[in-house]
Formats: C-alpha cells, sequence, structure tokens
DNA sequence: TATAATAATAAAAACGTTTTTATTTTTGCC
DNA sequence: GGCAAAAATAAAAACGTTTTTATTATTATA
C-alpha cells in the first residue's frame, strides 16, 4: 500500500511565499491590506504547490458550507429525477454545491441518524418527501423547503401544487367523457399526498351527483406494484361492476396499471379508460398516449431552489408556499363511452 | 431572525457529567478504560442534552469521513438512477453515508473544481462517465471505481459490459432477420463507450459479408435529441436507400428514436426496424417492445459499490476489471423481412 | 529628523473533535 | 498500612483553516 502523501496545506504555501499563514489566508480570500508584491509571491506558491483549501476546516471555523442537501425519496422515480434537476440548475448557478441524498431503504430512525450526521455538511435542505415522509422531519434546524409537499398549514416553507383539485380534474375528465363507474387506485385516506387526491375525487364524483357506490377505491402505497395489483383486482370483477374509467393516483402507480394492461394483450383507452399524474415518458410514448394532470417538474425543483437560497441570504420570503401551475393533457387514454 | 443557537459540544457534555473530554470521546467511540459507572453518566448527559458529534471535526481529525462519493453525469437518465441504486443500497448495508453528486452543465474544469472542493468529504468515489468524460479525471486520488467504462487498459478499477460484443449481437439480430441496410445511430468513432458499440456494429456486418456501403452512420452525442434526429434524418432518405433495421447506441437515443416514430405515427417493427442497450421503461411497455441487449444497471451498480468497499478497507482486489453479464431480449420492434 | 498615523504582516485564539501523554485514583499484595 | 501495579481519568497536542489582536514596516506630517 503506497503511502498516503499528505495534502498541501496552508502552512506549506505561508513557508514556501515565505510570509505568515494568515497573509495567505488573506491572499485566497480576496481581502486587502496585502502589498501586491506579496500576494502575487503567495499565488506563485498556491499555484507551485497545487494547494486546495481543506473544506472541512474552513467550515469548521465559518460555520458555513455552500453546499445545499437535497433528500430524495428514491433515485428510479423520474419524478425525483427532474425535481433535482431542476433544484441543481438553479444552485450550482448560484455558487452551491449540491449533495443529494436518498432516502431510499432507511427507517425513519436512520433516516434521521442520517441527516444528523449530514447536518454539517450543508448549509440548507430541499427535500422531496417520501417514505418515511420528511414532513415531520423536526431534527433539521436550518433552512428547509419542502417541494411536491400537500397543504399543510404549518408555516414551513414548501413548492406544491393543488392535489386536490388536480385528482377533481381528472376524475370530471372521466365523467365528462360518460364514464359513471370510477376506480381510483392508490394512497390512503387521509393520509399526506394522496390523501389529498383521493378527497379531490370524491368531490368530482360528489358534485356530479354520484353515490359512494360508484367509486371502487383500492388504496396501496405509492409504488408501481400498487397499480399492477389495483388494475388486476379491476379485472377480477364481473364487467357489469368493473369500473369502466381509472385514476391512478401518481406516476409508479400508472405505470404499475400500463404494465397489468400489456400483459393482459389489454390497452388504456380501449378495455378500460386511464387517467394520472405527472407527464412521464411512459405517460407520453405509450400506446395510446394517457391522459394525465402534469406538473411542471423541473421548474418544481427549481423554485424550491430558489426560495431555500432566499432563505440561505436571509433574504424575506413572501410566500412560504408557493403554489404551481398544472394542465391537463388530454389524450388517447380516455374513451368516451355511453350516451 | 433569530438567534442561530450554537450546537451543543462535547464540552458541554464533559461538564453535565463532570468528566473530562476526553473521557466522553471515549465512551462515544465505545473504547475501554471507562468505569460503568462514569460510562452511565456520560451516556446520560449525551441524551440529555441530545449532542450530535460534529461530523466535521470528526473527519478533520481522524481524515475519514464514512461516505462515498457517487457522481452522475445527470440525475434524469434512468441508467444512472439504476446504478446509483444500486450502489447505494451496498453502501448503505456497509454504513457508508452516500452522497450523490451530477456533473451535468459542468464544464471539464468546473467539475474538477468541484471535486476538489467535495475531495474532503467521503473516503471513495464511484463514478458513472458522461460528460465530462470522469474516465480522465486524475485530479482525484482517493480509491475510485468507475461504473459503465469501456475497457480502458489504464489500470483503474471498473465494471462494465463488453460494449463492443453487444453492439455486435444487436446487429446480428437485425441480420438474422434479413436487414441488409443497416443504421447506427449516435456516438462518435473511436470515442469511449460509443467508440466501442460503433466497432462491434460494423464487426458484425464485415463478418457477415456487407460492405461499408450498408451502413448508414448518424454520429451524435449520447442524448435523446440525436435519435430523434438521425430517425427523422433516415425517413429523409430516399425509400430505396433507406436502412430497414436501426441500431440505437444508447437509451436515450433509443427513446429518441421512438419519439420521431411516434410523431409520424409509425412504428418500431412496422415501418422500421429497431434495437437499442438497456431495458429501460420505454423499450419495455412501448408498443410494440424494443429488442435490446439489456444490461444489469443495478448489479453494476452494487458490485461497482463493492468493489470500492473493498478498497477502501485496504482489501486486495483481485479483478480490477468486472465485466458482468448481458442478455438479449428479444421483441416486436424487429420484423423479419426478405427471404 | 522625530513622531504620529497608517499600511502590511505576524502571532495567537478559536472551531470541535481524537489521540497521545501525564496524572490521579483504585486495587492487590505483603 | 504502605507500595507497586493497574485502571481510570485528565490534560494537552493536533487536524487546517479564519479571524482577531498584536507587532512591525512604511509613509506623511511637522
Amino acid at each position: 500500500m503506497e503511502k498516503q502523501q499528505k495534502d498541501v496545506t496552508i502552512k506549506d504555501v505561508a513557508r514556501r511565499a515565505d510570509v505568515a499563514i494568515s497573509t495567505v489566508s488573506r491572499v485566497l480570500n480576496g481581502l486587502d491590506k496585502v502589498r501586491p508584491q506579496t500576494r502575487e509571491r503567495v499565488w506563485e506558491a498556491v499555484r507551485e504547490l497545487g494547494y486546495v483549501p481543506n473544506s472541512l476546516a474552513v467550515s469548521m471555523v465559518t460555520g458555513q458550507t455552500k453546499a445545499v442537501m437535497v433528500v430524495v425519496p428514491d433515485f428510479t422515480n423520474d419524478f425525483n429525477g427532474a425535481v433535482v434537476q431542476g433544484a441543481e440548475e438553479y444552485l450550482k448557478e448560484q455558487g452551491y454545491t449540491v449533495l443529494v441524498l436518498s432516502a431510499k431503504g432507511l427507517s425513519e430512525e436512520a433516516f434521521e441518524s442520517l441527516c444528523r450526521r449530514c447536518s454539517k455538511l450543508a448549509d440548507g435542505m430541499l427535500a422531496v418527501p417520501g417514505s418515511p415522509d420528511l414532513i415531520d422531519y423536526g431534527k433539521w434546524t436550518k433552512p428547509f423547503v419542502l417541494v411536491d409537499g400537500y397543504g399543510r398549514e404549518d408555516g414551513g416553507f414548501s413548492v406544491e401544487i393543488d392535489n386536490e383539485e388536480g385528482a377533481y380534474l381528472l376524475t370530471e375528465e372521466l365523467l365528462k367523457n360518460g364514464h359513471r363507474r370510477i376506480g381510483l387506485i392508490g394512497g390512503f385516506p387521509g393520509v399526506s399526498l394522496g390523501g389529498r387526491r383521493i378527497d379531490g375525487c370524491k368531490r368530482a364524483l360528489r358534485e356530479a351527483g354520484l353515490s359512494e357506490n360508484s367509486l371502487v377505491f383500492i388504496p396501496g402505497s405509492h409504488f408501481e406494484e400498487t397499480g399492477y395489483r389495483g388494475m388486476t383486482e379491476l379485472f377480477n370483477m364481473p364487467e357489469s361492476l368493473r369500473p369502466t374509467g381509472v385514476v391512478a393516483i401518481n406516476n409508479l402507480i400508472c405505470i404499475g396499471c400500463i404494465k397489468a394492461l400489456a400483459e393482459r394483450g389489454m390497452k388504456a383507452g380501449r378495455e378500460i379508460s386511464l387517467v394520472g399524474f405527472d407527464d412521464h415518458l411512459l405517460a407520453r410514448y405509450s400506446d395510446p398516449a394517457v391522459t394525465v394532470l402534469s406538473r411542471p417538474t423541473i421548474a418544481m425543483g427549481r423554485e424550491g431552489a430558489k426560495m431555500l437560497v432566499r432563505l440561505l441570504r436571509g433574504e424575506a420570503v413572501e410566500e412560504r408556499r408557493v403554489v404551481m401551475e398544472t394542465k391537463l393533457l388530454r389524450r388517447g387514454s380516455v374513451k368516451t363511452i355511453g350516451g
């Protein structure tokens, strides 16, 4: 094992430039009170030795890192990828280092421990909630912004959409196309973001004068597997009772639904109608494309990052809760039936 | 602005437990030579004060972080997501903190600077090359493993597949199905991973006795846009010259191809045949599904992580270059034509 | 030319740990 | 009960910076 060559320190630079350590520091940080001639000598030494400041030492004494932590529940969900990309772009523009962390596979306890360990590594945190539900994470004392939260009234900073209204619009779209028996796959009533979407779906039915019986709700976590299972369950029902239109509560569940259909040789918009959230690849390019409520995913990340940067700078943030616009994209997965 | 409450330090704990700082440290790190009674007093103080060691200070004095950096070119490419997931799983199992960094949008220079700034934050690095091409990144002196490299003989540690052979197999599949004019979209000859794949494609043609003229090669970077443009260009050719089968050099380009086809109301396997790399969602669930050379993406990440951990532990690593198995998945995107 | 003011540099303290060395306390034995 | 050995604890040095304070060198003024 080769000898771990020690890094060049500010001390080495000082010695080489024949100057005090503090002088080197001032040159490096562009402070005044250094004679041009001295300054040049220091820079030369820095170059010659290839000196790089030890970020740990700097952070320790200054108390800040110029870095931001972005926490996601998972790296394979493209919604998260888009949010991170949007956030990252802006944060890099503003000179921040972006450290991305995933909470995947961690118990709430393990996740908290992870955050504690990392708390000194960043000045602030941008998080996409998931499982464990970051929203209830209170140990983080630095500036914190939640992207894709769900309208909680705790006064935290967040970027979100109107999830209740979104689900309402999607359900309404099915109703407008003559569907009278609606399936709703995923989420748990009253729980986090999915709860809001369930509310919206139910409201649409209520306002259309339909009874609770016209809804087949299949609860489940927000993973693909739920969509697959849900769609399968629907097709196990007698056709006379089976919903003709389905609302998938999120992108992964929508993908699960499409998978289940594909395996049976079926298509959304033919054997059954399907609507969902987020304009992901599969929604856009499956055949037919899926009617979705599109969220500005990248913009959401960017907006969250902007908010966080303002907080880090100590600037006033007028709206603590930014609600982004959505768009209903009507496509072939909804068949018009009846009347 | 509320007063930034100072963190609890080891000093506070020591004072509270009426004990020396060093004793607290020994208790925390489970070293011996502490009387049970004293130990309990210290733990109590730790609990009462909610003490969390300052990771910066610890890293500075111990010289290690128990963290690993994972660098990807982009968060929106699902291949990267899968690699990160695989790596993350294993690294978390082994007690490492995983910090993910993206090189997206960074010049080679900016990226090097980023790495230097972060070099103290992790004990080792796992990287997926991209743009800038991490392979040529020499400033990183700590243990380093490349995932999805391309058979360079520089003795670095890497996990990869046989890209030349993979492209060979895909091309052969087209040839076996009677295709005699082949399109190849993406990559640049001799350059990085794409170069290897181009080589493999050409070899298949050569071995089948076909001349260079039977290949329509459309070079381009590894983004979706190249696939879209490439497919468009092919359809601008007179039909008599147009390839009947296309090899997309990577997943994004394959997606671009599918998009271009979808926009014309065409399908792979009908108007033109298509094969590509990686079994991504769109390849699997577009209609028809796309014949691809599937790589064990998650396993690649995991394997890379294993290698890195061995390096970090100072254990011997027998193979510096792990070549993973691939699988050709035959699907509906290849039409059999001719004789 | 002496003297005050100012500019430039150096020295030292601080950040919160671990680790090494020094000191104190406890134990065992005669 | 005294003494050596061992065990437990305390003190101090070190990690690599920034920042505050102290010192020295330069300039301006009389």
